[in-house]
RNA sequence: GCCGCAGUGGUGGAAUAGGCAGACACAAGGGACUUAAAAUCCCUCGGUAGCAAUAUCGUGCCGGUUCAAGUCCGGCCUGCGGCACCA
C-alpha cells in the first residue's frame, strides 16, 4: 500500500514546511516556562560539517524537540564562532580576504546543518565577526577597562625564530611551531591583560550552584588550583626582605636554602653586592632562551648558580643560607621566591642532592625513611622534630601555631594562592576583535568612546603578521594614527586583536536578544531566559571556554547587566567519533566519514538515530558503516507499519504494559543522556509490535510520538499521511507507573546462589506461598535433599534463594 | 608525578539502593523466497564437555565482605583524557 520510504523527498519537504511556518522560532510570550538549550557554535571551517558535529546537535535538538511538546518555550540557537587562524592562514595563502572566506563557509556550513533537521531557531544566527556582533564584545571590554579588570603588562609570548610571528599557545606542538616546525624560544611583549584572577574565589566557590558533571567540575577546581600556604618574610645580609610562598610552613626549620626565579627584580637590585654577576647573568638568559616547553619537560634535570655575596636569613632560628637562582621557580607564581626544605619537597631534595646541600629532617614519618635518600612528603603521618617550639606537633597543629608565630613576630602571614593566571588578551593578528583603546603619550591608554563602536577592522593589503611581531594593522597608518578621545592630541590606536576566546565569551547572552542595537541584550530578555538550563560542548572546552564565560557572565552580573550568577545552570560533554579504526578522522589517515555522503545514502533521520546509537553519549565511539545499516532497517520496519494499522483507541491489552514502560524509558533516559538505551527500548517495543502482526492507531501514534525527537522528518510525514495532523503540534506523550508492571513476573529459585529453576508468580505474591511453591519445585528439592535450609532469603518479584548445608 | 574516566562475547554496547551477565544492534553461519542477486523473513550465535536434557567456567589481575559481587572494600595491571617543577 505504501511506497518505499523515500528519505530524500520527505526530508526535504519538511525542512521546507519547518523554515515557512516558523516551527522552531523561539516565543516572545514570556508568561509561559523557558526551555534554553544551547550547543557550542562552531568554528566555520573551509572542510564543512564533521561527522562528529551532529553528535552533540542531534542530542539537544532531541531535548529541545521534546520539550516543546512538553509545552516549553524552547530556545535553541546556533550561531558562528568565525574569527581564528585556520580562516585567516587560508586568506594569507590564497590573498582572499577573510571576511569573504568566512562568508562562504558559513553558507556551506549551514546548508549542512539544515539538512539534518536540526531544529534551531535560524532567526537568532549570531556571527562573531559581524561589525554588529563584535561591537559588544568591544564594548565588554571598555566595560572590564574601565573597572580595572583590563590592563597592559610586559608578557613573555611565544616567539617562532623561523616565521618570526608570535604563536598562540595552541600553535606550539612539542616546542616546536606547528607550520614551520621551527624553535619557538619565549619574547617579552606588552600586552592587554583580564584580571580573572580577581574571580578565582568565586568561580571556585559558584560550582557548587550548578549542576555539572563531576569531571567538568573537577577540572575547572584543578584549573584555578587553590593552595593554602603562607607567606614568611626572610632577611637578606643585604638588608632587604625577600618573601617566599610556602605551603608547607611547618617545616620552615628544615629550610637549608632558598631560590628565586631567574626574572626576579632582587638580581637587579643586588648587582653590585654580587660576586658572580656574569654567571648569573648567563644563567638568566640560558633560562630566557628556553621555550616553556624545555622549563617543563626538563623536569628531572635542576639546574641553577648560587648568589655569592648575598644570603638570606631563617627568621625562625637566624640561621643564613645561601640563595640560589634557578628555572624550577617561577616568577609568575607566589613570589617567585621559595624557601627550601629538601627532606620534605622532592624537588628541593634533587636539586640539594645536585649542589651538595645540607638535608635537615623535620617531620618524623612512621615507617624508616632516611630523608638524606629521599624527601619525605606525607602530611597525614608525620609529627615534628628538629623544630624547638614545633616538636611533637602533627603537621597540622604545626601550619596552625607556626603562622600564629609568624603573625605576631611580624615575620609572615597566612596566604591563599591560585594556579589561575591572568588571562594573556591580545593576538598580533589580523582576524580578531580590534582592541577599543589608543594611546596617547599625555594621557595614556585611552578607551575609544563607546559611541564610536564598533571599531571595524580596516581593510589591508596582507594579512601577514609583520617582521616584528605586530599585527598587520601595525603597518596601517591611516588606522593607527588618530587623537586621542580624552586631551584631543595625536594618539596611536592599539593595533593588537582580541582571542578567539573573546566571541564565544558572551554569545549565549546575544542569542537572547540578537537583533537589539542598544543594548547586547535587553534586560527583560536576559531576565527571561538566563540561565541557560543546559549546556553540551566538548571537553576539550571544560577549562578555558568555561572558565573565560563564567568570568565574563560574573562580571556582567557585577555591573547588573545579567542578573543571574552563573551563565549554565547544567553542563554535560559529549565523546568524539573515531573512525572506523579507532583513530581520531583525519585526512592523512583517509578514515574520514562526510556528512553529505551519509545523507545522500541512508537519509538525516538515520544518520542521527546512528550517532545516537553509536555508544554512550560521553564516550568516544568509531564509526561503523554496517551499524548504520541497523539503524536503517528499523526505520524501514517503523514505516512498514503503515501497512497494517488496525483500529483502536486505547493500546492492546497485551502490549499496553511495554507501552507505558518504553514511554518512561525513554522520557527518563533523554533527560540523562541515554539516547542508546531509549532508541534500544524502542526497537524492543517494535520488535513486540511485529510479533503481532499488526499495530493499532493508539499504538502507532505513541511510537511516532516517542521517536519524532530522533528521526523527526520521517515521524512527520508518517502522522501527517495517517493522522491527518502536524506532529510538532501535538503533546508528548504520558505514562501510568501502575500500568508499566505485568500482573505476573518470572522470579528465579536459587540454592545457595546457584539457579536451578524459574517460576512464574503474581506480582507482589504471598511471600510464604511462594517460598512454599518454590521449595516443592523438583530441581530444588532435588538440590537440597540430603541437607537442611538454614535460611530463605526472598526478594520481592526477583528471586529466592534457599541456604542449605 | 597528580587529577579524572574506563577495562564485559568476533564488534558497538546493555545491566547501579548488590539479586537471571551479555538487553538492543552489528558481523558471522544456516534456511526460506528468487532464474539469480539485492532487499526481506525465519533459526543459531561467550568458552568447555555432551546427540541432548544438562553440567561447568566466565565481566583486566590477586585477595576480602556477603546467602548472592560486573556492581561494595583493599592491593595491583593496562588503556584513554586533562594538568604538570604551582613551592
Amino acid at each position: 500500500m505504501n511506497e518505499k520510504y523515500d528519505y530524500t523527498a520527505i526530508e526535504k519537504k519538511w525542512q521546507k514546511y519547518w523554515d515557512e511556518h516558523n516551527t522552531f522560532r523561539a516565543g516572545t510570550d514570556y508568561s509561559k516556562p523557558k526551555f534554553y538549550a544551547l550547543v557550542e557554535f562552531p568554528y566555520p571551517s573551509g572542510q564543512g560539517l564533521h561527522i562528529g558535529h551532529p553528535r552533540p546537535y542531534t542530542a539537544m535538538d532531541i531535548v529541545s524537540r521534546k520539550r516543546r511538546l512538553e509545552g516549553y518555550n524552547v530556545l535553541f540557537p546556533m550561531g558562528w564562532d568565525a574569527f581564528g587562524l585556520p580562516t585567516e592562514n587560508y586568506a594569507i595563502k590564497n590573498k582572499i580576504h577573510p571576511a569573504i572566506v568566512t562568508e562562504k563557509n558559513i553558507a556551506h556550513f549551514k546548508e549542512q546543518l539544515k539538512m539534518l533537521g536540526l531544529s534551531f531557531d535560524w532567526e537568532r544566527e549570531v556571527n562573531t565577526t559581524d561589525p554588529d556582533y563584535y561591537k559588544w564584545t568591544q564594548w565588554i571590554f571598555l566595560q572590564m577597562f574601565k573597572k580595572g579588570l583590563a590592563y597592559k603588562k610586559e608578557m613573555a609570548v611565544n616567539w617562532c625564530t623561523s616565521c618570526k610571528v608570535v604563536l598562540a599557545n595552541e600553535e606550539v606542538v612539542g616546542g616546536c611551531c606547528e607550520r614551520c616546525g621551527g624553535e619557538v624560544v619565549r619574547k617579552v611583549k606588552s600586552q592587554w591583560m583580564l584580571k580573572i584572577t580577581e574571580y578565582a574565589q568565586r568561580l571556585l566557590d559558584d560550582l557548587s550552584e550548578v549542576n555539572y558533571l563531576d569531571k567538568i567540575k573537577s577540572t575547572q577546581v584543578n584549573w584555578i588550583g587553590r593552595s593554602t600556604g603562607a607567606e614568611v618574610d626572610f632577611t637578606s645580609t643585604a638588608g632587604d626582605i625577600l618573601t617566599v610562598y610556602t605551603t608547607r610552613p611547618d617545616t620552615l626549620f628544615g629550610a637549608t636554602y632558598m631560590v628565586i626565579a631567574p626574572e626576579h627584580p632582587y638580581i637587579e637590585k643586588w648587582a653590585d653586592k654580587l660576586e658572580n654577576l656574569d654567571e648569573i647573568k648567563e644563567y638568566q638568559e640560558k633560562a630566557a632562551r628556553k621555550s616553556d616547553f624545555d622549563r617543563t619537560e626538563m623536569n628531572k634535570e635542576k639546574s641553577g648558580v648560587m648568589l655569592k655575596g648575598v644570603r638570606g636569613i631563617n627568621p625562625v632560628n637566624g640561621k643564613e643560607i645561601p640563595i640560589f637562582i634557578s628555572d624550577y621557580v617561577l616568577m609568575s607564581y607566589g613570589t617567585g621566591a621559595i624557601m627550601a626544605v629538601p627532606a620534605h619537597d622532592e624537588r628541593d631534595h634533587d636539586f640539594a642532592e645536585l649542589f651538595n646541600l645540607p638535608i635537615i629532617e623535620v617531620v618524623k614519618g612512621k615507617g624508616d625513611i632516611d630523608v638524606q635518600k629521599e624527601a619525605f612528603t606525607d602530611c597525614a603521618t608525620g609529627v615534628l622534630v628538629n623544630s624547638d617550639f614545633l616538636n611533637g606537633l602533627s603537621v597540622e597543629d604545626a601550619k596552625v601555631k607556626i603562622k600564629e608565630w609568624l603573625e605576631e613576630n611580624g615575620k609572615g602571614k597566612s596566604k591563599v594562592n591560585f594556579k589561575l593566571r591572568d588571562w594573556v588578551f591580545s593576538r598580533q593578528r589580523y582576524w580578531g576583535e580590534p582592541i577599543p583603546i589608543v594611546h596617547c603619550d599625555k594621557c595614556g591608554y585611552v578607551a575609544v568612546p563607546e559611541s564610536e563602536l564598533p571599531l571595524t577592522l580596516p581593510d589591508v593589503e596582507s594579512y601577514m603578521p609583520t617582521d616584528n611581531g605586530e599585527s598587520p594593522l601595525a603597518t596601517l597608518d591611516s588606522f593607527i594614527n588618530t587623537t586621542c578621545p580624552h586631551c584631543g592630541g595625536p594618539a596611536k590606536r592599539e593595533t593588537d586583536t582580541m582571542p578567539q576566546w573573546a566571541g564565544s565569551s558572551w554569545y549565549f547572552l546575544r542569542y537572547c536578544d540578537p537583533k537589539n542595537e542598544n543594548e547586547l541584550a535587553s534586560k527583560e530578555a536576559l531576565d527571561y531566559w538566563m540561565p541557560v538550563d543546559w549546556y553540551n560542548g566538548g571537553m576539550e572546552h571544560t577549562t578555558l571556554h568555561l572558565l573565560y564565560s563564567r568570568f565574563w557572565h560574573k562580571f556582567l552580573n557585577d555591573i547588573d547587566v545579567t542578573t543571574t550568577k552563573e551563565p549554565y545552570m547544567k553542563r554535560t560533554s559529549h565523546g568524539m567519533i573515531l573512525g572506523e579504526d579507532g583513530q581520531k578522522m583525519s585526512k592523512s589517515r583517509g578514515n574520514v566519514i562526510n556528512p553529505d555522503d551519509v545523507v545522500r545514502d541512508y537519509g538525516a533521520d538515520t544518520l542521527r538515530l546512528y550517532e545516537m546509537f553509536i555508544g554512550d553519549f560521553e564516550k568516544t565511539a568509531p564509526w561503523s558503516p554496517s551499524s548504520i545499516k541497523g539503524c536503517k532497517r528499523f526505520l524501514d520496519r517503523v514505516w512498514s507499519l503503515q501497512d497494517n494499522i488496525i483500529d483502536g483507541s486505547e493500546y492492546r491489552s497485551q502490549l499496553a504494559a511495554s507501552f507505558h514502560k518504553t514511554i518512561k524509558k525513554v522520557s527518563e533516559d533523554i533527560e540523562s543522556l541515554k539516547f542508546n538505551t531509549a532508541i534500544a527500548a524502542m526497537m524492543s517495543l517494535l520488535n513486540e509490535i511485529t510479533a503481532e502482526g499488526s499495530v493499532n492507531r493508539a499504538e502507532f501514534r505513541t511510537l511516532l510520538i516517542l521517536l519524532n525527537p530522533f528521526a523527526p522528518h520521517m515521524t512527520e510525514e508518517m502522522f501527517e499521511s495517517n493522522f491527518g495532523e502536524i506532529l510538532n503540534e501535538q503533546e508528548w506523550v504520558k505514562y501510568d507507573e501502575s500500568l508499566c508492571v505485568e500482573n505476573t513476573v518470572e522470579i528465579v529459585v536459587q540454592v545457595n546462589g546457584k539457579i536451578k529453576s524459574r517460576m512464574t508468580v503474581s506480582v507482589d505474591g504471598n511471600k510464604d506461598e511462594i517460598l512454599e511453591a518454590a521449595m516443592k519445585d523438583e530441581k530444588v528439592s532435588e538440590a537440597i535433599s540430603g541437607k537442611s535450609v538454614i535460611k530463605q532469603i526472598y526478594v520481592p518479584n526477583k528471586l529466592v534463594n534457599f541456604v542449605a548445608k
